[in-house]
DNA sequence: TATATATAGGCAATCGATTGCATATATAAA
DNA sequence: TTTATATATGCAATCGATTGCCTATATATA
């Protein structure tokens, strides 16, 4: 064996034809002959010919690399997202660098810059919690660079966009709490005013205005959504001493929190206090009592938004009507909402 | 502003040298002259020059890509690991390029293969469960791309790795369960012999041999670690009627499993038995009760991983002598196997 | 003054694949 | 037979940065 990898100009040489020729036969080019083609084939697997990805890359401008930006990759629903943007990646010949920002602006500006650096062909992103300029993505769309949101996302980018219907979601577990015989329920939601908060803040108040159900401001909690945010909120509910008989967080991790509280306070879930989560987290199933919650549809969320993604970068000069698709949410109702009966 | 992306000649034919000069400049390369350095650098900035890695990594054979194989990134473990090893590899200006086997022999093999052709620099991986033969990695080391392995090692590959000490954490839980006053301590590990289910195994029978507590193969039950053979295991061992105070399982998921299933019995934990798990997870301190478990300090072996694979990689010839870096585990003593008092 | 030694840059090849344009042969149409 | 039209392939430039080797000028040493 050869020491160096063979090239396109090894398999030329031992065939008597120009490197040329090879590389269209491999890429099946129409002016070659089929018997050239198979030649060329045949020749490549003997010297176990591996096409130079970078080459290629530079020559045509494609680097067949794609950024994923999520704020964390450690989050059930983010990496199952990855997951589904991978699965049709991986079909396509494409590469995925995945990226995050952890919700730090500064991070998240930089790590676009390194990824337009390393000329990915494309980048796929979900937007940090604490980003409200939008520079860095404007960038991006002014160097031609396909760009697609999913799940976090901003109407101050001209992009196509992947969510769930956070609204319906919200709307459906509120309902279905009220449904229950909730009269007084709690929502944990953020002060960060991202659309999935403002949505599922929406939803929640129409679901309560159509059973005529009065808002009560003070039902209404503001914290980071995460476990221990959960917690603190619920104290703070607790300590007004408002009463309420259900809790609709936006968030699992917070909802999660609420439950530990509550059954500090010796306050039963589901008897006294009905409580219901948002993002169908693994561990909403396996808590006791397990929490409802809505399925996000995180695995189809990436594979929709990879192919919205790939119709993009496939058409003429990355420019396509702009549209936004929004996947329905699946309510998950489990014990931690249901009378016992 | 010029339509095309700024390159070095633009550089250099506005400063009337030539590019190499500016390339030199760029690398900080001592024959060039401060002011030569400081002119191209001003230039450069003025034109929005970013430099073009890939033509960079075509030249210099070094793509700054780096591959980490997990078997799953949506698991909290492997995902904090990849972001300890993102951490460092930002830092020295790598990108990380994310990819699953899923636990899945043949995509395993496909997907070292598809990194080498996206010509990373080198690979960090952690071996599927299903994966005995080692071809697709020896493949890697004869081309003399550098590879670590972490958690998931083998001894048939002669390469630096990174692991916890799994033998060392499972004795210390057995260990915490038997001084809680456990005798009967069943015992949750893979079927697949792998390096770290088959320490814990070790740990846990070397902390009963020690204890003078006779092993009794009867409590020791084989399943593939997930929720759902946690529970199944668990079933088995109640059917089979045999006695036990305690469950040391190999993984979290299991545990939890093995919770559930006590739970359904009216068999309180830890009250008639005590539960830990091994991964720290994070669900495991959500749970009612919270789960005894051994954290694997995921983010440090992230770290250590990385760097032990930056020093491979910056060595003479991607040669040095191999060496296992083992890190110590952390007990996390929670409720679940703790006698009240 | 003549020769050695830095110092600062330039020249041109190179990495491997791609691609617009040219060319040679063969077949078809006039 | 001559001219059009495919068909199959070659030629050489190109993508942008890097790098081994060469050169010109300046300073130092003999």
């Amino acid at each position: 064996m050869k020491k160096g990898k063979a090239t396109i100009h090894d398999i030329a040489e031992k065939l008597n034809i120009t490197a040329s020729t090879v590389s269209r036969a491999l890429n099946d080019n129409p002016r070659i002959s089929e018997n050239t083609k198979k030649q060329v084939i045949k020749m490549a697997k003997q010297l176990n010919y591996q096409p130079n990805h970078i080459a290629s890359a530079l020559r045509s401008g494609k680097s067949k690399l794609i950024g994923v930006l999520v704020p964390t990759a450690n989050r059930n629903f983010f990496s199952s997202v990855v997951r589904g943007i991978e699965e049709i990646a991986n079909e396509l010949d494409y590469k995925v660098i995945i990226s995050q920002s952890y919700e730090d602006f500064e991070k998240e500006v930089q790590t676009v810059d390194a990824l337009l650096n390393a000329r990915v062909d494309g980048i796929i992103a979900s937007i940090g919690k604490n980003t409200d300029t939008f520079d860095h993505f404007k960038k991006v769309l002014d160097k031609g660079i396909p760009l697609i949101l999913f799940d976090r996302i901003t109407n101050e980018l001209d992009v196509s966009q992947v969510v769930i219907d956070d609204y319906q979601g919200a709307y459906e577990v509120t309902r279905h709490l009220i449904d229950q015989g909730c009269k007084r329920i709690v929502h944990l939601t953020s002060p960060k005013k991202i659309n999935i908060y403002r949505e599922r803040l929406r939803g929640y108040e129409d679901a309560l205005k159509e059973a005529k159900i009065p808002l009560d401001p003070d039902l209404v909690e503001e914290g980071n959504m995460q476990l221990e945010d959960g917690r603190i909120s619920m104290e703070k509910i607790i300590r007004k001493g408002v009463s309420f008989d259900a809790v609709f967080s936006s968030s699992d991790y917070a909802a999660m929190g609420a439950m530990q509280v509550l059954r500090e306070h010796k306050i039963s879930v589901p008897d006294q206090v009905k409580l219901a989560g948002f993002g169908n987290e693994p561990f909403t199933s396996f808590t006791a009592p397990p929490i409802t919650t809505v399925d996000q549809k995180s695995i189809p969320m990436g594979r929709v938004t990879a192919e919205t993604f790939f119709e993009l970068l496939k058409s003429e000069n990355n420019k396509k009507a702009t549209h936004k698709t929004v996947l329905k949410p699946e309510l998950i109702i489990r014990e931690s909402s249901l009378n016992k009966s």
